[in-house]
DNA sequence: CCATAACGATTAAATGTCAAACTATTTTTT
DNA sequence: AAAAAATAGTTTGACATTTAATCGTTATGG
């Protein structure tokens, strides 16, 4: 294949991904703002549910996010009285962040209706292509940051 | 398929068209924050480029980002000379957006590069692969926002 | 013609994001 | 044990982002 023509279709599926991507995230995205969560804050809330308490370190690999960041957004969690900070007693560097009762009912609704989204959203595909897109996307995935 | 089923191959590929993406564009991003551009600021200088001046909305729509973001973005970019605004004379209300040489010169020289990354990224997958991705991504993309 | 609606741009407030500098604490080295 | 390095978290500064409110301009229906 002549080189320009790799290059155009490398920049046309790459618009493809990009615009796939954002449609799918602003559609599912809604159903969190909908329960007045942001995105990252489901994710964090979403990671204790599933994962048990953690300190903020290991919530920040989780959401692929900085730890500057994850000071912040759990301080808008605390805040709101959905998760908790205990200070670490054998390690004193360490926060142990974990939810609250108000913070567990919320992410289990809000689990519940984002996960109906998703389905929704991928429901467009057959299973089939559902296998072989994330296939292709864990490839991508793959390369070295 | 039993639904529990369906629900993990949605929840499964939705987080790898997620981690996919976001991968290519956090690699694909470093490209443009080297020349000292935000993805945004790249997308305005991009969209200038490659469709002429254009009033701020169809920016906006171009990049799919609110008008209000628009507004802060270019004042930005008009901070680094990198582009111009004209007020329109026929009607007021419209402000045309257009590249500076300065602009120019530094948005054809990142966007070579950012075509050569993309192009790098996309790499991974065969011809084949991406006319696949494009389309499946494509589905994705053309529900109802 | 004039009141009002529509429209493009701007501004403001809230949150998020990263990188870099900084603090506190623990571990490692010497 | 003291000094140095590493680690977890916090703070700060610059930019981004959205939504909603506002301003100025233009179009439209009575």
């Amino acid at each position: 294949m002549k080189q320009d023509a790799t290059s155009k279709l490398a920049l046309n599926t790459y618009t493809k991904l990009m615009r796939g991507a954002e449609s799918v995230t602003v559609r599912v995205g809604r159903k969190m703002s909908d329960a007045g969560l942001t995105i990252s804050q489901f994710g964090v809330l979403e990671a204790l549910l599933h994962k048990g308490p953690m300190c903020q370190r290991d919530v920040a690999s989780k959401i692929l996010k900085s730890t500057g960041n994850i000071t912040l957004v759990i301080d808008n969690l605390e805040k709101q009285g959905l998760v908790q900070r205990e200070r670490s007693l054998e390690d004193r560097r360490y926060c142990t962040v974990l939810l609250t009762e108000k913070g567990r009912g919320l992410i289990e609704a809000t689990f519940a209706e984002v996960e109906a989204a998703i389905v929704a959203e991928m429901g467009v595909l057959t299973d089939a292509e559902q296998e072989t897109l994330g296939k292709l996307c864990k490839k991508l995935g793959l390369r070295e940051g």
